[in-house]
DNA sequence: ATTAGCACTCCTCTTTGTTGAGTGCTAATA
DNA sequence: TATTAGCACTCAACAAAGAGGAGTGCTAAT
């Protein structure tokens, strides 16, 4: 059998009928509005075709139609009109600019999670592949050494360090020189042991004391690349029944509390190969297991060279796709903006 | 109208049996699984009088009783027996001693979730009363300073300043001995416009240049003092059946997620008069709204002169209280005793 | 003062019936 | 041949009615 015109037509006002309503769908009502002026019998003709060919599925024998998953990535994929969304809130706030990229992205997962009425999920851009701009030993107290280290982007990674050995301050400023010209302008990844040691070396004479100190460093370059995750609005979900069922809803605030379970989400948006960035899992194409029961749409951005994240929008299967769309594609435009506007300014 | 031994003991049967098993407690239940010798009838004139004096009440007519606040209340009061608590995971999780403050507080919160079953919060320590350790001011590219102060406890703070006027490393060096000299020492609360004004004047002839550079330092040390709140366990609210309706789990998840919500909870911990720094909330008794049909528990933890958080523990009004209790007071030793260690290996 | 006995209440669960939206099929129609 | 009117049928959703049972309050006996 074949989706030809009419079908799609009909296949379409079902879909858009059950994005609005939230119940099934009648033959009647595709029949009264649409301008296709078919009775309702024809239509239930066609839906049984539509059943057949799996776009649409019937709760119950006697009840109306609602879109099967396949229903929904077919109207995802050929049907779905975008709509230009304005993002309330949004203007004002990346106005006053954040310093701190976690205060910008957690207000932009707020941002989202009011604008869509789902949740929303943000995660941080990683920094291991951004260049360290300066690093800098200094001795906080007895034994105490602090180590900073300020990656492009001007993110900085703090780390206190114990050492049994005292330095001094001549040492120290050969250990800030050192480590400046070796490591400035290689990414924390391209830092390896190999490097460390042979920073070591040039230490010269003051190997054994400088020994220590490196190889904290090293485990401090290291360590530290969790993912960061901000999430909004986990609320919502109870604004959609097929969601808000006890176990279901346990899972998914679980899901949102413990973020680590959202880094296959964000995995799977950066690697993703769709070159607007913006990837749609329809139920059980979605890579979070407590999330079978829901759409995901997530987006990439950026905020200049490597520094990508992801936002993520979690709602109910029938989702108000086109508007999440719309407003994905929007921030992901006011955010490359803002990294521009800082560009110049810095 | 008295509540006398007998009265008591009945009301402290009821409360224990319900605290078990969630339901209305009747006079036959009470009459055979207490040491009273009591028949039902007796037990029901007394329970009668018990509801008279507003202890315990009567979901309907013809159901048992169960505790009212004021039953609570009295139970906490003067009933309750707390019980020695082991907290699981918790000594496995203290060994590996946490350099960072923000991993040690979340894995509380979660430790704490995980073996009570409700919600619970911790807040970290606010770090404006703390001493200045350290402060230091480095170039990290034309036109930006970061500013690193490192206070007691180890906290770290940093700012990245954008200056319009370039500073060389000999004007550095004096404002960062400067800023040691004139700040170690004090608390952050206690640094105020007078100081900075009078480090301006004593940079000499440089004071154009470093009077930038000496307003941003004392926003950046003023700025950021918002407190840091961590949760786990909010989907346990699922497993109580009165909390998990709609409407109030709904509004119990936005008060987790918005954390700023739970301030007032810190707040009255930490000006809490109790000498074990252990508070209950009952019902209405709380002071955060959307936790009218819960109680709260509280401890404040010391990690060390000043440092002091809130733990809080959110669940059912008939959570137990006994075992809420033990283990915070468990957590409470165990905390202080890791900051007794620290201070010693430091 | 305590308790057995009893009528009474009211929640809970099950059964039964009613309604109505929506279907699939058949036969008539354009 | 495609469309449609008509009709019997299905089934969730709701309401009404009844049975069961846990628990009460009161009264009278112990």
């Amino acid at each position: 059998m074949e989706l030809d015109e009419r079908k799609t037509k009909i296949l379409q006002a079902v879909i858009r009928n059950y994005l609005e309503t939230g119940e099934p769908v009648g033959s009647r009502t595709i029949s009264k509005y649409t301008d296709l002026n078919l009775s309702s019998a024809t239509i239930r003709n066609e839906m049984s075709d539509l059943e057949e060919m799996g776009y649409i599925l019937q709760p119950h024998t006697s009840a109306g139609r609602i879109p099967s998953d396949k229903g929904y990535r077919f109207y995802v994929d050929t049907l779905m009109e975008e709509k230009e969304r304005e993002v309330v809130e949004l203007k004002e706030m990346l106005l006053e600019r954040q310093d701190k990229m976690e205060t910008l992205l957690k207000q932009v997962a707020k941002v989202v999670a009011q604008n869509t009425q789902y949740a929303a999920m943000v995660s941080a851009p990683l920094t291991h592949r951004n260049k360290v701009k300066f690093i800098q030993l200094s001795r906080v107290e007895a034994g105490q050494i602090l180590a900073v280290i300020v990656v492009e982007g001007n993110v900085i990674k703090n780390k206190i360090l114990s050492v049994t050995q005292e330095l001094n301050d001549e040492t120290l400023l050969k250990l800030n020189i050192l480590l400046n010209t070796h490591l400035n302008g290689l990414s924390i990844a391209e830092i390896n042991l190999g490097m460390i040691a042979a920073i070591k070396k040039q230490a010269g004479i003051h190997v054994d004391i400088v020994s220590e100190v490196m190889d904290a460093v090293a485990e401090a370059i290291k360590e530290d690349e969790d993912l960061e995750i901000y999430t909004s609005g986990a609320n919502n979900i109870f604004r959609y029944p097929e969601l808000s069922d006890h176990d279901k809803a346990s899972e998914l605030i679980n899901t949102f509390e413990e973020k680590q379970l959202l880094t296959s989400l964000v995995q799977n948006s950066l690697d993703g190969e769709e070159d607007t960035g913006i990837q749609i899992y329809i139920g059980d194409e979605t890579p979070v297991q407590s999330m079978k029961d829901c759409s995901v749409v997530t987006a990439t951005y950026e905020l200049g060279e490597g520094m990508k994240g992801t936002i993520g929008i979690i709602g109910p299967k029938r989702m108000d796709y086109d508007k999440v769309v719309g407003t994905l594609r929007t921030l992901q435009t006011k955010l490359d903006e803002l990294y521009r506007d800082d560009g110049k300014k810095e």
